[in-house]
DNA sequence: AAGGGACCAGTTTTT
DNA sequence: CTGGTCCCTT
């Protein structure tokens, strides 16, 4: 047999073979479905003998396609040249569209390649400056609201008059207005946002057969992984990418659609069916993931939907340990609870084979906090995937738009984020009055501060001001022309020619960066020591002497003075290549970019070609991404902005930079060019960060899709958290959840452990009532299901002749109205206590001090843990932390602040560099303080 | 123009 | 408890 059909049963072989014609491919969780999409893959390739690059599989997530391409390249032994594309939708039609987009232009009118990327934020910035103009208040019509509106209009290719002609009220018409000023401004700034970038590819295969054919052509073989999770536009790209051919499988699985509210259209399975007549239909049903008893139980969750086609999945996999149960008294228990668990587990599975993996599963991002916290405390390493990207970040944010703006000077949204950050003294009326220009002429707010300069519309101060900025970003649009460099030094010679990297590729689409055309930014490929030798010198001046020139008079003399060492701009505290640069500190001429290794191989001019000496920059080619991002931060004094800041946050910030510089130099490595490098930050998202090297995994369960893991937590299974309380009100949203759910239900290989908090906190205040378990956890069947709690209290209960068949303890003295506790629990019972510490002792100290009155509040429990264990805690941080920093200040102790005066410290937080202290003042009242930076003197 | 303080509103899920 | 916005002072 095959050996790509070995170890499979008959319907994955079928998949697997099935190449011809359209397939719908009905995957179960864990029927083993990536291990299908593939293999067949891999089929296509070996077996059929069609070239990798005919083949496209798009997959819903960045992560997903990684993996499968690490995946596919395993299975064929990386015998293989050439790749299969992988790719999200969006970062497919984003290369479509760098590629093609202006074959949508009308006389010359329309989108350009250099296009923008609107990320939410962006978008929320452009629909509150289009609500300001029309004087709507942000408060009546929220911004998230328009925008939610505006994305189901575009998805429904409802255009701005249309939705006001369909308006029923003047809420919907002023959102129709706010709606035709959007796209306007991203016409004018040359952007597109994430809907748009769908909608234009298929706007732009619609239009032209041309294009289209040629996509045809290349892309043979379609793949679409998730398809249940497609919306309308999404579906039309499949139909178009699918052409003449057919040749298009999807996959997917009705009862793992959990997005919807983004338009994810279920429907689109059926016109599936309904397009392609012949298809061949191929379900895959046996689960080789989960227990008997997981996957039971999951079933039964997602049983109660009513939208659903109904399958059965089974699983070879008999028995299993009991879906774990534990009610905590409230979150920060509950995270400690989820913490213990793990760490007994790691212990235990430390002989074992295998690496030992879990995963924490939530409803909301913010509930990612109180397990941290709690990870922390046990000194337990985990991997958040979600939450706050790096990109972002405001200082990363910032820089990349900076970086935006060198390609794309028009986008207004990139422009309004950095022009006065760093400050630089153009202020409110300043901007308003450009806004105003702009708006009243049409132009760009880039175009408008040209005219304004050249008119002298502005007092001088402001003219001055804005001319610096408009010089920071005409220069590093320099740096992107080819010869930049030769601008900016008489004495270059030789041959510009651009690197070739990537040759062009047999059919005409291509998306190697050899296929740059003037306007890009085409980098040459490096090797590994490229980073150190590239760039930066620690000034900006490429080491080169670059005495203005006729070309670039623009930039100032005393501007690359300004970055000199001294300044500290440029420093070593910033530099990520410090210890290099130090070295090669600029004593050479021109050119110096191009390195040591230059100098002890060869001459400049011998060589031609990236191969040669990837590592480095031709004479002749545009700056580096990395000389561009140094550039940046030294020119926009941003780095010096934050280094006078001095604050902890400032450095961090700092940190952030270098981490970018780092990245910037890695996809230089890659052969990036800037557009990939910036459509890359806007693309990726947080689920892309999952590694399958951790141990510990904490995401939201939507992330958790498409992932295994053998121990999984469900947490905070509440009525109003999950489900949400937003879903709540209609069936479709319900059953939503409940699929989400069974999504989550389904990650877990061995072992699944719910857990539900009975108080949790929100906007930091206690909810006044108890929480209301989960209908989730009502719909498991409770034969499945242990009681995980209180092991204290577990003698006082016998489990033995309790008939709901769970082993827990905890219903007994109530009414079995309800399965998952009632309101009028006593919370002293059923606390989990660590290890069976001995909770009466210490843990009744001095607790008060919380000013909660009950002493069996979860804190109390951790206090007593921790201090058994002779470890500090940080909550409650008042009678237990002893001070250890430098300072020696506790408590009560009087000291001086230079600028305060006395006062009497009040409290003390963390330890170290970042402990913080909290001191009343007789003058100035309550401050809070940075140990390390607050100067206080000791009394 | 810029920084600080007071006030208020918000938690789904994501490319 | 956070982050954003507005208004106040310098």
């Amino acid at each position: 047999m095959n050996r790509l059909l070995q170890n499979m049963n008959p319907q994955q072989q079928e998949g697997i073979q099935a190449v011809d014609g359209p397939v719908l491919l009905l995957a179960g969780a864990g029927s083993g479905k990536t291990r299908v999409i593939t293999h067949r893959i891999a089929y296509l390739i070996e077996e059929r003998g069609v070239l990798p690059d005919s083949i496209l599989a798009v997959t819903f997530t960045n992560k997903a396609a990684k993996e499968m391409a690490e995946r596919v390249e395993k299975i064929l032994n990386h015998n293989s040249l050439a790749k299969p594309t992988l790719a999200t939708f969006h970062s497919f039609c984003v290369r479509v569209l760098r590629r093609d987009i202006e074959a949508l232009q009308i006389n010359g009118k329309g989108l350009t390649r250099a296009f923008a990327i609107y990320d939410e934020t962006d978008q929320q910035a452009v629909v509150k400056t289009a609500l300001k103009r029309l004087s709507i208040d942000d408060k009546t019509l929220k911004p998230r609201v328009v925008l939610g509106r505006i994305s189901w209009a575009k998805n429904h290719m409802i255009d701005p008059q249309q939705y006001f002609l369909a308006s029923a009220n003047p809420m919907e018409e002023k959102i129709a207005h706010v709606f035709e000023i959007y796209k306007k401004e991203l016409l004018k700034a040359n952007a597109l946002d994430f809907d748009d970038l769908l909608l234009e590819t298929v706007r732009l295969l619609k239009s032209s057969a041309e294009v289209r054919e040629r996509y045809n052509r290349r892309y043979r073989y379609l793949l679409i992984d998730e398809y249940q999770d497609t919306n309308h536009p999404q579906y039309e790209l499949m139909t178009l990418l699918a052409g003449p051919e057919k040749n298009v499988c999807v996959v997917g699985d009705e009862d793992q659609s959990i997005y919807s509210w983004r338009g994810a259209d279920i429907k689109n399975i059926l016109e599936f069916e309904k397009d392609f007549p012949n298809v061949r239909t191929i379900r895959l049903e046996q689960n080789y993931r989960s227990t008997q008893v997981i996957l039971e139980g999951a079933s039964a969750v997602v049983a109660q939907n009513t939208q659903r086609k109904g399958k059965t999945l089974w699983t070879a996999r008999e028995g299993g340990s009991l879906i774990g149960y534990y009610e905590a008294p409230d979150g920060e228990n509950e995270a400690l609870f989820v913490a213990d668990h793990i760490r007994k587990y790691l212990r235990e599975a430390d002989g074992q084979e295998g690496l030992p993996r879990c995963a924490v599963l939530y409803r909301t991002n913010s509930q990612s906090r109180l397990v941290e916290e709690a990870l922390r405390r046990y000194n337990i390493q985990y991997h958040m995937v979600g939450g706050f990207s790096f990109y972002d970040r405001a200082e990363v944010k910032d820089l990349l738009s900076y970086m935006k703006l060198a390609l794309n000077p028009h986008d207004s949204i990139a422009l309004g984020r950095v022009i006065n950050s760093p400050v630089r003294g153009i202020g409110k009326t300043t901007l308003e009055t450009l806004e105003r220009m702009a708006l009243s002429s049409g132009m760009s707010t880039w175009d408008a501060i040209g005219a304004a300069i050249k008119d002298k519309l502005l007092p001088p101060r402001a003219l001055t001001a804005l001319g610096n900025f408009r010089r920071l970003i005409e220069d590093a649009r320099a740096m992107l022309e080819p010869d930049f460099a030769e601008k900016l030094s008489a004495d270059v010679a030789g041959d510009a020619s651009l690197p070739e990297g990537v040759a062009e590729q047999s059919e005409d689409v291509s998306f190697g960066f050899g296929a740059a055309s003037d306007g890009e930014l085409a980098i040459a490929a490096a090797t590994e020591d490229t980073g150190a030798d590239t760039s930066f010198d620690t000034s900006f001046n490429f080491g080169f002497d670059f005495g203005p020139t006729e070309e670039m008079s623009t930039i100032a003399p005393e501007n690359a003075a300004n970055s000199d060492s001294s300044q500290g701009i440029d420093s070593a505290s910033f530099n990520p290549f410090a210890s290099v640069a130090s070295k090669t500190k600029h004593d050479k001429k021109f050119p110096s970019i191009v390195s040591r290794r230059d100098e002890e191989t060869s001459t400049p001019s011998e060589v031609s070609t990236s191969e040669d000496r990837p590592a480095f920059r031709n004479p002749g080619d545009p700056a580096t991404l990395p000389e561009l991002i140094k550039f940046l931060n030294d020119r926009s004094g941003y780095i010096r902005a934050l280094e006078e800041e001095a604050t902890p946050e400032a450095f961090s910030r700092i940190e952030n930079l270098k981490e970018l510089a780092n990245a910037a130099s890695d996809a230089q490595e890659r052969g990036e060019t800037l557009h990939e490098f910036l459509d890359h930050a806007a693309l990726i998202s947080d689920a892309d960060s999952y590694s399958e090297e951790a141990r510990v995994t904490l995401m939201t369960l939507h992330a958790a899709k498409g992932l295994e893991f053998p121990l999984v937590f469900m947490t905070g299974m509440e009525e109003g958290l999950f489900p949400s309380s937003r879903t709540m009100v209609d069936p479709t949203g319900l059953e939503e959840e409940r699929r989400l759910c069974y999504v989550g239900m389904t990650r877990a290989m061995d072992t699944l452990v719910m857990t539900r908090a009975r108080y949790r906190r929100r906007y930091g205040n206690d909810m006044p009532e108890s929480s209301v378990p989960s209908r989730f956890l009502e719909e498991v069947p409770s034969r499945l299901m242990e009681d995980l709690g209180s092991p204290a209290a577990r003698p006082q209960f016998s489990t033995s002749d309790y008939d709901s068949g769970y082993r827990g303890a905890y219903a007994t003295p109530y009414p079995k109205a309800n399965r998952f506790g009632s309101k009028n629990f006593d919370e002293g019972e059923r606390h989990y206590n660590y290890e069976d510490e001995d909770q009466s002792g210490e843990r009744a100290s001095r607790s008060s001090s919380t000013g909660k009155t009950s002493a069996n509040r979860s804190m109390d429990n951790i206090a007593s843990f921790f201090a058994a264990r002779g470890q500090k805690i940080t909550r409650p941080a008042i009678e237990v932390a002893e001070p250890t920093g430098k300072t020696g200040l506790k408590q009560g102790m009087r000291v001086r602040h230079p600028k305060y005066g006395e006062g009497i410290v009040f409290r003390r937080e963390g330890d170290g560099d970042d402990a913080k202290i909290t001191v009343q003042f007789q003058q100035h009242g309550v401050k809070k303080l940075v140990e390390k930076f607050a100067q206080l003197e000791r009394l």
